[in-house]
DNA sequence: CCGGGAATGAGAACGTGTTCTCATTGGCGC
DNA sequence: GCGCCAATGAGAACACGTTCTCATTCCCGG
């Protein structure tokens, strides 16, 4: 973690275990109890270390669940790259892209909630991680809608969806909409974005 | 609070004064402290009421924070009454609107962070009080477009705008963007939006 | 191999949201 | 007036995120 950070070695690798442990385990507690079901002692419990390591490793729950939430941002990221968006429009592949992302969250709802709470009541402390899934979903979104560098409008228009994301999600997480109202308001935004 | 429930009478004055209290409290708290400064035990003694007082009335922090939130947006809605957004388009409209809303929210950053914040880890227990406040920002924009019913579109548009607002909001207070990001992002997202 | 020091384990301790208990109060029907 | 009883006050108790302490482990440089 200091300046002589080995990036291999003996230490390196079973920090990089540990790590991989701790989110396992954290992904595995969020998917059973949401938000609430992941505590950290049980984190910690799971994941076979002390509670203090659990700390030393993620300052706080919420960054704990940012940095498992990434994952799985980046996870569709890569899925997307596998098996990219069909649709002959730009509109057609934004919305086949976000019909795919709220499906894939809505499947597991608890796990989403967790992660959504986390994001919602995110403070400065993890504004780095928040700015991270921000950025990685409107690329997902800009990478949808053409190849070659996104234009400014692209990207504003990617930001806003991106919004409407979180926001629709908060309010599913919420109780406030059903999981069929967020690919609704999503597709409705695309399409009166997306020319 | 049961079906035989006075609407006057000396109890039913005294409560409303006791919520009264606990939400000037709550405001006030929120206000120099943000989300962590509304502390419920220092709510009930500035109310000038027991804890377990506060819970009778608000079943939550997140309610109760919510509910004193609620407030705010109907001052709102009030001030809007009084004097009308200015603009020649609906779009301008729109945008004085909301960029009269976020200025005020930014002006106290502490009390809309704490607000903000339980918006955005709402669980489905307030999702009444969630859907009451979205309502009434929804309501905020339709009017500002134009006189009379508005239009299933003018919805869908204000319910985006209201959608990019809190999202806006959330990544102000996580601190990932400037208070003048919040006010950028819903003007962009406005005029790309009302032609 | 060995010593130093950082990382970890184990668990106590603290703060704050929430719940619970129990005695007291005060409004309402009689 | 008087008694009933829901509302309230006062504060203990509990749960969980977070911090702290201290002993132990184990990697790395010599």
């Amino acid at each position: 973690m200091s300046a002589s950070d080995p990036v291999d070695g003996a230490l390196a690798r079973s920090q990089a275990a540990r790590r991989r442990r701790v989110i396992d385990a954290t992904l595995e507690l969020a998917a059973g109890g949401g938000f609430d079901g992941v505590q950290m002692r049980d984190v910690a419990a799971e994941a076979g270390v002390a509670l203090g390591t659990v700390y030393r490793y993620f300052e706080s729950k919420e960054r704990l669940l940012l940095e498992a939430n990434l994952e799985q941002v980046e996870a569709l990221r890569v899925l997307l790259a596998d098996r990219p968006p069909t649709g002959d429009t730009a509109a057609d592949r934004v919305v086949d892209v976000l019909r795919r992302a709220s499906r894939t969250q809505t499947r597991r709802p608890e796990a989403t909630a967790a992660m959504v709470r986390a994001l919602g009541s995110a403070r400065p402390e993890e504004s780095d991680a928040v700015a991270r899934v921000s950025d990685a979903m409107t690329g997902i979104i800009t990478r949808a809608m053409h190849d070659g560098e996104p234009s400014e409008r692209d990207r504003a228009v990617a930001r806003v969806l991106s919004q409407v994301w979180l926001s629709s999600l908060v309010g599913w997480v919420g109780g406030v909409d059903g999981a069929d109202v967020v690919a609704d308001d999503l597709e409705r935004a695309a399409r009166m974005l997306i020319s």
